[in-house]
DNA sequence: GGGCTCATGTAAGTGGTTACATGATTAT
DNA sequence: ATAATCATGTAACCACTTACATGAGCCC
């Protein structure tokens, strides 16, 4: 049966314990969701999926509470994980950034509708970063003991930065060439 | 009419000179391909809907030798451009990268196979750049005049280097970890 | 009682890829 | 002659999002 990346997202959550979809969608929200992200509509059929195929297996929590679903790996499911975890390339890299895009194509644009766009991009990724930010103290409370690794949070971190950077240096470049323009 | 973003990378390919389908695809996968992809399967239809919409217009191409239809720019579609590129945000970004997933997963590998994740991913961005960086004189040469700024493919080559660079420093220290804890 | 969070689920739609079919022209 | 490239197109499929429906328990 192949498995989407996206099954391995759920296989890999729940190798850190058992958990239910509603868990997974939250803890998806705040960690993969920057590199691969997962909605409700994904998850929860594919819970079903993986239990038919014998990766996981789920049961009614016992708690009296509200009606829930817990599951958990079974044997084969964290052979599919580790298998997956090691296999080779080719490894799926996708990117959609509109911002970009739109800088790529503002020729049509005057030097300052092109500073306003890169101001945009930034002032998004420096929202992002904030966000990531505010997840640190949680992460490192968490590291180690097979949780997730503390440096892709500073690796998602550092890309928000990175594109910080980009775009400031874009918008002075672009502010110094239109003064040097003007004066000729 | 609502506008896909794959819709304004055709307007915006279109602006910088008349073109075939074929011809927007071979552009698009050597430039916007990296943060913004489009297959045939997306550009022929959306061209016709483009010029249902009087966005663009296609004539038969004069040359009596394959037969081939050239799409331009109309009024309209030209402000339609104009309007997108000088929207506010939200601007759409997504990420979806396996290599980094299969890392915050990866508490289950021992160091060793850690380090071989981390080597690989570092090898497919090491590709990417090489092909960026192969395109930089073709990209150097039409600069200004309405092209698009070589500042983007400088991104794209730092970002490669971003990420190439996070791979290196994080096999670093699981390696020097690894030996600190044999020793202990 | 009313609003929030927990919790599960699905239907409809979107956006996109893959793979194929077809055929003309050009280069070797 | 034949392989590569130019060129247009589409059908089937896949992954994913959005929006909604439903309801229970929790907190004020």
């Amino acid at each position: 049966m192949g498995l989407s990346k996206t099954a391995f997202v759920i296989l890999g959550m729940l190798r850190m314990g058992k958990r239910t979809g509603y868990e997974i969608k939250a803890l998806v929200d705040v960690s993969t969701r920057h590199f691969w992200a997962a909605s409700y509509g994904q998850i929860y059929p594919e819970l079903k999926r993986l239990e038919e195929g014998g990766l996981i297996e789920g049961q009614a929590a016992e708690t009296g509470k509200r009606r829930r679903r817990e599951y958990e790996l079974t044997a084969s499911g964290e052979r599919a994980l580790h298998d997956w975890l090691t296999a080779g390339p080719p490894l799926h890299v996708e990117l959609r950034h509109e911002g970009v895009l739109r800088f790529f194509f503002s020729a049509p644009l005057d030097p300052g509708e092109q500073v306003e766009l890169l101001r945009s991009i930034r002032s998004e990724h420096a929202t992002v970063r904030g966000e990531l930010e505010a997840i640190r103290p949680a992460a490192e409370t968490l590291e180690g003991e097979g949780n997730p690794p503390l440096s892709v949070l500073e690796w998602g971190i550092a890309y928000q930065d990175f594109v910080i950077n980009w775009c400031s240096e874009t918008e002075r470049r672009i502010i110094e060439q239109t003064a040097s323009g003007q004066r000729s």
